[in-house]
DNA sequence: TACATAGTGTTATATTATAACAATTTACTA
DNA sequence: TAGTAAATTGTTATAATATAACACTATGTA
């Protein structure tokens, strides 16, 4: 087990906001959430944000430019990303499927090249919308 | 073999210089590049770009933002993209495997959701950067 | 011709993200 | 425990990316 990592004040409560949402959240959308809590400007938000996805609490859908708590306890670092993204309600959820992250984990291109990181987005209705 | 898509004025211009590109090409850096040939405003680009993507013509690098004439010569629309992506000097080159888009055309996860449409972006270092 | 659809040109503005710099806190180590 | 390097914070300003709204023009087709 990685040591767990302790948040600064500014990480935690940015942090805090993403977990309890139930759907991405954007960087200005944080912004007026945190402002009564004295974070004022955009760059303190996207600072924390920086950082908590470099350690893997959280990841950036960059379709959509928003930010989702890892949904994954084992995913300490992002460096293997899935997800689906419904095209009606924008509901997004982290994929956690072994034997696709095996698969892109091991795939080697037509040189031999291996990846050390990935990310995948795929597109769909979800049950609710379809 | 699917009609040929005619491109207007501005959409062949755009595209060209895209086509024409050994990398990526960012919006602004686009429209600097085409403003000799009358096109003036970001949204003429945007406009040009949002067509060309949806008939597959060019497809966006969602990690940077920037757009990439497709590479390979039946993809008529882009349901189904990956990239390779250095790292250091980010080079972007369209993955084309039989076998990869086989495996996540056909990948359900849990609920046995099917996707109509995915892109995958893997990192790492091309051969020169090695 | 008349109508629908797609594309264009334009101005203004919204949204997303970073530069630069000074001050402060934290954690390590001599 | 004092010194110091590294990380974090706060702040103002600005860069980079993208869309709204509206009037007009071209193109295809009934």
């Amino acid at each position: 087990m990685q040591k767990q990592q302790l948040l600064t004040k500014n990480q935690q409560i940015i942090f805090d906001l993403i977990d309890k949402s139930t759907e991405p959240m954007k960087a200005y959308a944080i912004l007026f959430n945190v402002q009564k809590k004295g974070i004022k400007a955009p760059l303190q938000v996207y600072r924390a944000l920086d950082k908590l996805v470099e350690i893997g609490k959280i990841h950036k859908i960059e379709s959509r430019n928003a930010f989702i708590a890892c949904q994954n306890s084992s995913c300490q670092v992002s460096k293997a990303t899935a997800f689906s993204i419904c095209e009606i309600c924008e509901k997004v959820t982290e994929i956690s499927s072994a034997s696709l992250s095996k698969y892109l984990t091991n795939f080697k291109d037509k040189d031999g090249m291996k990846y050390s990181k990935y990310n995948l987005e795929f597109f769909g209705l979800c049950k609710k919308c379809r």
